[in-house]
Formats: C-alpha cells, structure tokens, sequence
DNA sequence: GACGTATATCGTAGATGAGCGATAAACCAT
DNA sequence: ATGGTTTATCGCTCATCTACGATATACGTC
C-alpha cells in the first residue's frame, strides 16, 4: 500500500560516449552495499531513506554517500515527502542499463560446439 | 581466419552471494578503458594483448593492468600462443552479466502509463 | 648461450573510494 | 522561537585504483 511512485525526474548528463556511459553506470553498481540498496527499493517498490539504514550494517552517512552514488548514476531517485525523502529505483535507467549489457553480447551464448 | 576460440577455462570462485557477485562483475566494468577492451574483443573475436594495447591510448602496462581485472572477474580469457598470447571474452561470463542484470529488474518496463 | 620480442609484475605517485563521527540543513511539532 | 527528527554534508583516516616507467619473465631465433 504504498503511496506513489516517485516521479520522474531523470536527469544525467547525456554522456556522448556509449563506453563512458556503460563504465558509469557499471562503477555505481560495483559495490556490494549499492546493489543491496537497489534490490530492496525494487522489492519495496520505494521507501525512506531511514528505512535503508535500518536495512543495512553501515553508518547513516555511510549510506547516504552510496545513496548519492546511485542518485548521481540516475539508478535512483528522491522525492522529499514532509520530513523524510521516499528513494525509488529508476526502472527505466535500470532497463537502460540492461540495453547497454544485452547490447555488448551480439547472440545469446547458445551454440558453443 | 582467426587460428581458434580461446580453450573454456572459467576459473573465478562461485560467490555465495549474488549481491557481492554483480557487484564484483560491475566493478570490473566499472572503467571506460576496461569496457573498451571488451568491446574490441567482441569485435575481434579474440586478438593478442599488443592489439588491445596499439587499441587504447595507454601504456602497456596499464593496459596489462586492466586485463588482469577482467581477467580475474572471469571476463576474459588468456591463452599463450607461441610469443603473444591471445585474449577473449568469455561470452557465458557474459551471459551472466545480462542474466544478473535481468534478474534485477523483475519485468520490462513496458507500461508506464 | 645471447639477443630481440611480448607480456606480466614491481614500485611509486596521485586520485578516488569507503567508512565513520560530528555537524549542518530542512522540516514538523509544540 | 525551541526542540526533536531525518537526511545531507564535512573532515578525517585508511585502503584501493589508475597510471606510468622500469624491470622481470617467458618465448623464439640466431
């Protein structure tokens, strides 16, 4: 029963190179604590940044910083809600990242024969 | 008429966590410069590690720097050749990327309306 | 064996990242 | 305005990354 998702407000900058773009996006994913934020806001649809916290065994200005990671990269995103900020994941940077991944493997592995 | 495919010699130890393995692969593509070798490897089909150096604007041992993370991520594969030795990517590792970064993103994002 | 070639590793300097506690900023309530 | 709550930022330390030149290792040739 959660409220709403968080709107759209994907703004990165448009990065001309497709490998600068992959790297970054690749380097916001590349530690453990990140791809458990952004696991759990798809599991939780969205959530307070609190929440995260509690979620994980870091300070909270710890988690903040990764979170800020993940803002920066575009992979989530925060709307202030009164006093807390409800963090969402950006389904639709994450399915870019899923292009550029499928992108990089031409043909399903399949025959290896 | 490239001589052979590298022999299969996927060699990386099986994480228990798949967080910390997603991370781990992320990292490993988490630089432009590493991102690029794959790229070329893929085109290539597989080439010997002073192609991938004459490729980039970096000197030979940063480019041998830079093998080793993808190499030890199990991204690439290394096989001696007489004098050079032939690199390529490791397309199930691969396929294991894109399967991680699927399983991430529990439908396409198709509607969003 | 001596020499040239190809690749990896070493050593080092500078930049970036990770983690924390402390503090600031923004908000709500009283 | 004061005080409590939530999140972001600062300052710091320690570790890792990036890049390079120099050197080592392994191979093929003579």
């Amino acid at each position: 029963m959660t409220p709403r998702a968080c709107p759209p407000t994907p703004t990165v900058d448009p990065l001309s190179d497709p490998d600068e773009e992959l790297a970054r996006l690749a380097a916001a994913l590349g530690h453990p604590a990140r791809v458990r934020i952004l696991r759990f806001l798809l599991e939780q649809r969205e959530c307070f940044a609190g929440a995260i916290v509690d979620h994980l065994p870091l300070a909270q200005s710890t988690v903040s910083q990764h979170l800020k990671v993940l803002r920066e990269a575009g992979l989530i995103r925060g709307k202030v809600d009164g006093l807390h900020i409800c963090y969402c994941a950006d389904e639709v940077r994450l399915a870019r990242v899923r292009e550029l991944a499928e992108a990089m493997l031409p043909t399903t592995v399949g025959g290896h024969s």
